[in-house]
DNA sequence: GCTTCGATCTTCT
DNA sequence: GAAGATCGAAGCG
């Protein structure tokens, strides 16, 4: 694999990253992510991503501009973008384009290929090793991806070096293998997942995977939620 | 194997 | 107050 040294610019702008989130979404596809998190260190052959493009895309983050909680989304290329859902759950994305413009590469399912035990084990023991990293939370938990996460800098072709990620700290890093230069022959796209009404999924095909990957997620079409339950008993609709 | 539904809490309107 | 880039357990065939 291509995890070794390369370009020393942590900071400046790769111009791997430097496209647009379409662009770079397919060529990430069968690139190898390495994250090392607390002296461990785990790795994961990518194998399902969604592009979100920034402001003008409806299903992005970035959509309503820039808060607290997104700003890592409107960093430079590279910038790691964690955020929290659902109350339980992390998602991970690479930020690329442009500095300011919120363009993203969500991370929505790989293989691990390295560091199998400790992904493992952050996973409960998943009875498949399929389900190890077939759904974004999952691969970002697998990765032992959170908020502490949310603002690393991951460049490709570079080796992790601690406290080199926009000044975390020694708590850990991530390393991107370079990407080809052209898409892998087998890529596949289709509706994004999960991202209801305008900017959905038939306004936007936007997410890529690898055909016949078993670690490429389930697919869910974006439902309205339901209110929860209020304890008791269920109100008299029928 | 597939489908359905509840859990949980941050963020935004 | 409502929705959300999800997951996993339970139920069913």
């Amino acid at each position: 694999m291509a995890i070794g040294t390369g370009p020393s610019a942590v900071t400046g702008t790769d111009p791997q990253l430097s496209r647009t989130a379409l662009e770079v979404a397919p060529l990430l596809l069968g690139a190898v992510l390495t994250v090392e998190r607390g002296g461990l260190r785990v790795a994961v052959r990518l194998t399902e991503v969604e592009a979100y493009e920034g402001e003008q895309d409806p299903g992005s983050h970035g959509f309503r501009g820039r808060t607290a909680r997104n700003s890592s989304l409107f960093g430079p290329p590279g910038t790691l973008y964690c955020y929290f859902t659902y109350g339980m759950h992390y998602c991970a994305n690479i930020v690329c384009g442009t500095e300011g413009r919120a363009s993203a590469v969500l991370l929505r399912g790989g293989e691990i290929i390295a560091g199998e035990e400790t992904a493992k084990a952050r996973r409960r023991n998943p009875a498949r090793a399929r389900d190890l990293a077939n759904g974004p939370a999952k691969l970002a938990q697998a990765l032992g991806l959170d908020l502490g996460c949310d603002g690393w800098h991951v460049a490709t072709g570079q080796e992790i070096s601690s406290g080199t990620n926009g000044g975390i700290g020694a708590d850990g890093g991530a390393a991107l293998s370079p990407l080809p230069a052209v898409e892998p022959p087998d890529v596949r796209t289709g509706p994004r997942v999960g991202v209801a009404g305008p900017g959905g999924s038939a306004d936007y095909p936007w997410r890529f995977w690898l055909e016949g990957e078993e670690s490429v997620s389930v697919y869910r079409p974006a439902q309205p939620r339901k209110r929860r339950k209020p304890a008791g008993r269920t109100p008299g609709t029928d």
